[in-house]
DNA sequence: AAGTGGTCTAGACCACGCC
DNA sequence: GCGTGGTCTAGACCACTTT
């Protein structure tokens, strides 16, 4: 292979080496992992284009995509649709065991959280809905859709659930803020019991959409069931999470 | 596994519509999607070959995988390398809030677990591992390796260091069973308290290999800190994890 | 309007699992 | 040894974001 030329003005990806390491994906892979642990990538930095990684390392763009996803999949690079590929940031680490806002620990890891409130309205218990709240089908519901920031990037896409009965008039507070908050501070409600399943997915293509993503990326899907010290059901929430932004941690004493 | 021999009669997989939607990604994978949801393909069944799926869909084999891969992200399919792709089964359910092995807990759940020790040797303490144990780097501890498995497919790989103190001569017991069980009756050892965290992850060239499966596959990384009531250190293992395989359930009071 | 990623085609060769 | 998935090439056009 004739050695590529300098344009000019290189960028690092003119300088992959050319040997066979870095024609293959994996090759491809490892030379743009070793700029982000170097440092030269900062987080959230923009990667070089895919045409122009093409041209640093030899390789058909097809080799070039295969490389990326394969970053995508480990964590350390995410995609803005049709914009670019950026460098992950350190997940964020989330304790379940915590009734915890998400304002409260995100800012304690030195982060920037945003809430964006994308609807609120009074729905009809769905099947689904009337078995976790023990209400009949059709039973009044209030139902949130949030999207959450980090840092100003949209991380996870929300849909909450809250049984009217335990806080009447719930839509009126400001639904920006943290939800645990206007709970305990207006309604005297406390959280005494968390059920939570977590499952590696696919996003939605309406988590994905609402994410501005690509349909399908890996998310984590996280669900909740929060319970009052008398068993009620306060919050019904799902939470499909960019995977690479998201970090349990669960410290507990066994039984 | 036995695959479908092409037989007089065409397969389910030349019925796909001719429609514009079956021949696009997105197509391809609701075709294979419904049949997997209709029962057509039981679980564990091998999907046909990705030849067959072109003839019958007229897309090109790229766009065949690029369906298989989103099935995968889905955690709808797995694939065993250069042997097939096959129906995923459902996820088995683990609770880290319980000291519980993983023979019981899969077997509760109506399936059948198998474990394999694949090392089982004295090492020193790295520096990760020290920090953990509290003990100096180079310290001796046990190490082991095992390869765990759902009716027959490997779905997770771990590493696991016990403290030599707290459990002398513990290579010389049956490693390919329940360590959670010879702790408890050969040592008296009860842990009190989990460290757990979780993430999602790409699986490690390593874990990919002894799980034959392809490096960088999606997974998800388990580790877990467990400790007696004193606070020693009994175990500190890393799982790695096929993530269709697995769904977390947690069940707490909240604090 | 320009540049980006998203999708798709139609080939090719290889390494490995399985028989 | 055959069929499988794994990798790669070298184009092309489209939809969307960004400027």
């Amino acid at each position: 292979m004739p050695r590529k030329k300098s344009l000019d003005r290189p960028g690092w990806w003119m300088d992959l080496p050319d040997s066979t390491e870095s024609r293959h994906y994996l090759g491809v892979r490892d030379s743009i992992a070793a700029h982000i642990h170097s440092g030269d990538l900062a987080a959230n930095a923009c990667l070089p284009s895919e045409r122009q990684l093409q041209t640093g390392t030899g390789a058909a763009r097809g080799t070039v995509r295969a490389a990326l996803f394969q970053l995508e999949a480990e964590g350390l690079i995410y995609r803005k649709e049709r914009s670019g590929w950026y460098v992950s940031p350190a997940p964020i680490v989330y304790n379940p065991t915590r009734w915890e806002s998400f304002i409260s620990y995100v800012t304690a890891q030195g982060r920037t959280p945003r809430t964006e409130l994308l609807s609120a309205r009074d729905v009809q218990a769905t099947a689904d809905c009337s078995a976790v709240f023990g209400v009949k089908p059709g039973a009044p519901l209030y139902e949130l859709r949030r999207r959450r920031y980090i840092d100003g990037r949209a991380v996870l896409i929300e849909t909450i659930f809250v049984d009217p009965r335990l806080a009447p008039g719930l839509l009126e507070h400001d639904l920006e803020t943290s939800l645990t908050e206007v709970l305990r501070h207006h309604y005297g409600t406390d959280v005494a019991r968390n059920r939570i399943e977590m499952q590696p997915c696919a996003l939605t293509q309406e988590a994905a959409l609402a994410l501005r993503v690509k349909s399908g990326l890996p998310g984590l899907l996280v669900t909740r069931i929060s319970e009052d010290a008398r068993g009620r059901v306060v919050e019904y929430d799902h939470e499909y999470w960019c995977h690479d932004a998201l970090k349990i941690s669960v410290d507990i004493g066994v039984g």
